[in-house]
DNA sequence: GATTTTCCATAAATTTAAATTTTTCAAATA
DNA sequence: TATTTGAAAAATTTAAATTTATGGAAAATC
């Protein structure tokens, strides 16, 4: 290796001599012998072809060029120390960043609570969230651009393999309907009841809008047959919409929880359907786990994981 | 020794694989093998704690850790450069500072001319000129204050043994009259002509006029009987008082070449005396001899140095 | 899809460097 | 002159870094 012309080691050492004044001194300062300081203060001298210090008389006096080498060593060694601090910081969670992935939903709904708590034991770690699709946000999982995930729909077949992907929490999708709509009386309704609604529906690119036709497809319903009133790219619209009396639509449960409680909208049931999708949890095991990405998986998720998923078990 | 959670080989390593994205590449950039940089890196990580790089892919990445590591350790490689470059361009005459003293006759005829032929070889090198007497220019080297000093007079006795002192060059004096003045005709004075003189004197606080004196009493002449017109304390004024006539001097030859050339003053052979006094020169063996004071010691204080000089001899 | 290549990790051995102990030397103090 | 203090020198021990050799995993090539 071509060599450097000192060590961090030998400028300390110019440093606690030029601080005590004497080889000795300083070399109790350091706890190490006298001779180990004037050796490398000798390696130093021969390296930089230069005389550092004077050592004619009771004190080691720096010369001219001990004095120039010690402003930068001052310097060097301050930089190291900032280093250290900093690093320590990031150890401790005291800085860094965090980046989360997420869908629509749970971006929206789920992730600001879990942020919210994770900010409050951590205030120095930045968090960023990142709304993406699903085939997107698996991707930033595989390349690293996102530390950790959760998604609802369904990964492409070869990141399925890359990733680790756990099951989280199950995400109910419930019929909702204009608080004034005849069908709102009704305690439950019939599957065939779904025809003569007319949907407000995402818009057919949404992941969520494929999970929730694929669900009632797969319940025996004719997903041609429901009439669709309007396609919105938003969830708040789709909610607005609803609100509004313009038609129907499934919602994930968590994002009407605050419209249920007003009643300006009406969570309705049907018999013998069920729309639930699963949650999952996606990471990267091939990369570095950041220190904040460890925490929040294993301090925060469980508290909103259902009691199904893994990460439920492990504080069990 | 405290240890330090790193060492400038390993930042280096740092550098060079974040540069190259590969801890090969790295490798042979710095000649050595890849496992050394391998290692390197495994005691960075192990010692702050941290994963500095994704080794999964085809590239070893930075991770967040690494990134922050990074910047700080580029800041302390550029410190460490460029305090090699300050420190060479202080060996290399490059920078730095050479203190010279010198008593008022070398200070103001010799010095000049030297100083100029050191700095058209080494401009960047700061010189200083002290002219002081020879006992504050004795006691300036002793304690470190002034590098090397050309002094005429006696040293006192104690510093003597402490200093290094260098027969340097014979400094003439010579005796010097107006052009116009009656014996300026004479193709050589006798002893017993000083007595018709008036003579403008060195104020008797003078080193120079001591050694005068004393020179002249050695060689049998009574110096009360000499004739004092006046005493100056600057050897311009006493060229100007003898040049204007009012009467005659000893004066160091180095002094009055540009008025001899000029034909302003005459300069008269006494015959049986020598009027010449050893310049010498004084540095500190004990003390940090700077590269600009070596320089100025071995390469132009010898070009005016005397044949008899030690300095001389060296050149031989 | 099997093979080759590339790249990093690991282990053991060698070499190199750095620290310590003991001793010596020089200068300053008493 | 004797004594103390601080730095240098030499020899031994200890530690650390490098190299050589090997293995495994992921890309790239055929």
């Amino acid at each position: 290796m071509p060599e450097l012309p000192f060590t961090l080691d030998q400028l300390r050492i110019l440093k606690a001599i030029a601080a005590q004044g004497s080889f000795k001194k300083a070399a109790d300062l350091l706890y190490v012998t006298q001779p180990a300081v004037s050796l490398q203060i000798q390696n130093l001298e021969k390296q930089l072809e230069i005389t550092i210090f004077d050592r004619g008389g009771r004190k080691a006096l720096l010369t001219e060029a001990g004095r120039l080498l010690l402003e930068y060593c001052e310097r060097i060694l301050n930089q190291c120390d900032e280093a250290c601090k900093a690093i320590e910081d990031l150890n401790s969670l005291k800085g860094g960043t965090l980046i989360i992935g997420a869908s629509q939903t749970t971006g929206t709904y789920l992730m600001p609570r879990m942020i919210g708590l994770f900010r409050q034991k951590y205030p120095d770690v930045s968090v960023q969230l990142q709304v993406h699709s699903t085939r997107r946000t698996g991707w930033s999982v595989a390349n690293g651009q996102i530390d950790l995930a959760i998604i609802g729909g369904q990964l492409p077949g070869d990141l399925e393999n890359l990733l680790q992907v756990i099951p989280y929490a199950t995400d109910e999708l419930a019929l909702v309907l204009p608080s004034k709509h005849p069908l709102s009386n009704k305690k439950e309704l019939l599957k065939e009841d779904l025809y003569k609604l007319n949907f407000v529906k995402l818009d057919s690119q949404s992941t969520t809008r494929k999970v929730v036709d694929k669900l009632l497809q797969d319940s025996g319903l004719d997903i041609q047959r429901l009439k669709i009133e309007m396609e919105l790219n938003s969830l708040e619209a789709i909610k607005n919409a609803v609100q509004s009396g313009l038609g129907a639509s499934f919602l994930p449960v968590v994002s009407i929880e605050r419209e249920l409680a007003a009643g300006t909208i009406h969570k309705a049931f049907v018999a013998d359907l069920e729309v639930k999708r699963e949650l999952k949890l996606i990471t990267n095991p091939s990369r570095y786990t950041s220190r904040a990405s460890e925490v929040f998986k294993k301090n925060i998720l469980p508290k909103f994981a259902s009691l199904e998923s893994p990460l439920k078990q492990i504080l069990i």
